[in-house]
DNA sequence: GCCCATTTGTCCGTATGTATG
DNA sequence: ACATACATACGGACAAATGGG
């Protein structure tokens, strides 16, 4: 049990690019989110926040004007500085964790097309998952995003295996992929994986998403293999403001 | 499949607070992360990413500068500029998805105090997850920093039932709790959940974990049971750039 | 060696946003 | 509200290095 080096505040607020009026924003933010700063309380006076986080005042005045045009504050001549009662929250979206799940989630979710891939392709992007089955020998490139109540969700891009995908054009353009495929007689689901990792959003799916460049968004990577080959990858970003993954740590 | 709106590259840019040749850096390392640019390979020069996405030569210069201080790509004036062969890459850590696998990865990493409670406290913050069993009638909370070869992977608060505290404390105070706990005779645990949710570093927790306020962290929260009351909760914070989740969709 | 197109490196002037006191 | 300082972003001009003919 060591005690570790740490720098203060000030560096830590100083070293970021991003503009102090905005961390200091986030802090609030996280303040209000765990229960620091309970509904119905007054926050720190300027002068308070000032002596704190050892910022000139305008720079506070900004950091809580944001949070006031967000909701979650209300400010008054005088009075001082309250959380609102009603912070608004957003809907979370578990990301699954098995097969029926992903099936489940596709099902929930519209579909729009964002650029279809016109011709067959004989290659995969690196999977970055272990996997040591047989490919198919062309694949169909799909660039969509899924959508819920007019939000989106999910940005994707996902390879099918092209016999499946001429036998089922219509469907796989239509809804997405794993819907589909989880409707097909015949075809069972015997190998498949994923791995999640978290990245920034690029120009593309910032743009689908509605999120600004470098966001955070969970990135998902996921294969589906039948009998024989692999008829199913897809690489999907969801921003991460709707993500969460719950589970029985004792199952 | 409709056809949805979408706002073209420059309005994406702008529209975000953080400075444009940040935004730009980011869709860059993507581009060779995604294998978009290649090793060893030319990117486009300055004049073709300037009509591209419609910046300043400088702001191009300042994105690509950082890059190179990176170690992703080498400049030569005259010859253009290019991806390195050996692009750095991080160690991901799997993050836990059973009781097991947490105790293996609370063996794994070191424990450095920051600020260990004196004192026993009657109530915990909200679970953010569903439980209807017992709590117990005071708890101790520690708040720690766990490192990896001396890089630190994981910032947590911990709520440890004070009765089980006392029992072990030297123990609890020298490693991660999980750990202690597996390693307690006669204790079984009989329920355990867990959430994850991403969201941005606070200035606490910037500060242990060596990141910017904002940065993006995935926040764990865990609860442990033993046969009659709820005897550990945590709220755990790893920089996601570490974080990867991989599993089997079939089990 | 020489010219030339290409590409990166450097510098200037100006405007805007951020942060301080 | 104001004066000041600094980083960001633009557009332009020119210098310096490279490689091909």
């Amino acid at each position: 049990m060591a005690k570790p080096f740490l720098p203060n505040a000030s560096e830590v607020l100083s070293r970021s690019k991003l503009p102090l009026y905005l961390q200091l924003a986030a802090e609030f933010r996280r303040n209000i989110a765990q229960g620091i700063w309970m509904p119905d309380q007054q926050i720190p006076s300027l002068e308070a926040l000032m002596a704190q986080y050892q910022v000139a005042r305008m720079t506070l005045r900004n950091a809580i004007g944001i949070l006031e045009e967000e909701g979650y504050i209300r400010r008054g001549r005088g009075k001082g500085t309250f959380v609102q009662r009603n912070i608004p929250n957003v809907t979370e979206l578990q990301i699954p964790s098995n097969w029926e799940e992903t099936v489940a989630l596709s099902d929930l979710l519209g579909t729009e097309s964002i650029a279809d891939g016109e011709h067959a392709i004989a290659s995969l992007p690196d999977l970055g998952m272990k996997f040591s089955g047989q490919y198919a020998k062309a694949y169909r490139h799909l660039c969509r995003l899924h959508v819920k109540d007019g939000v989106p969700y999910c940005f994707s891009e996902v390879y099918l295996a092209e016999d499946l995908f001429k036998q089922h054009k219509a469907a796989f353009l239509k809804a997405a992929a794993a819907s589909v495929i989880a409707r097909i007689p015949g075809l069972k689901i015997h190998e498949a994986r994923q791995k999640i990792t978290i990245s920034g959003a690029g120009i593309e799916s910032a743009r689908a998403l509605n999120l600004n460049v470098d966001d955070s968004v969970a990135e998902v990577r996921r294969y589906a293999c039948d009998k024989e080959k692999l008829i199913y990858y897809a690489r999907l970003e969801f921003p991460t403001k709707f993500v969460k993954l719950e589970f029985d740590l004792c199952p």
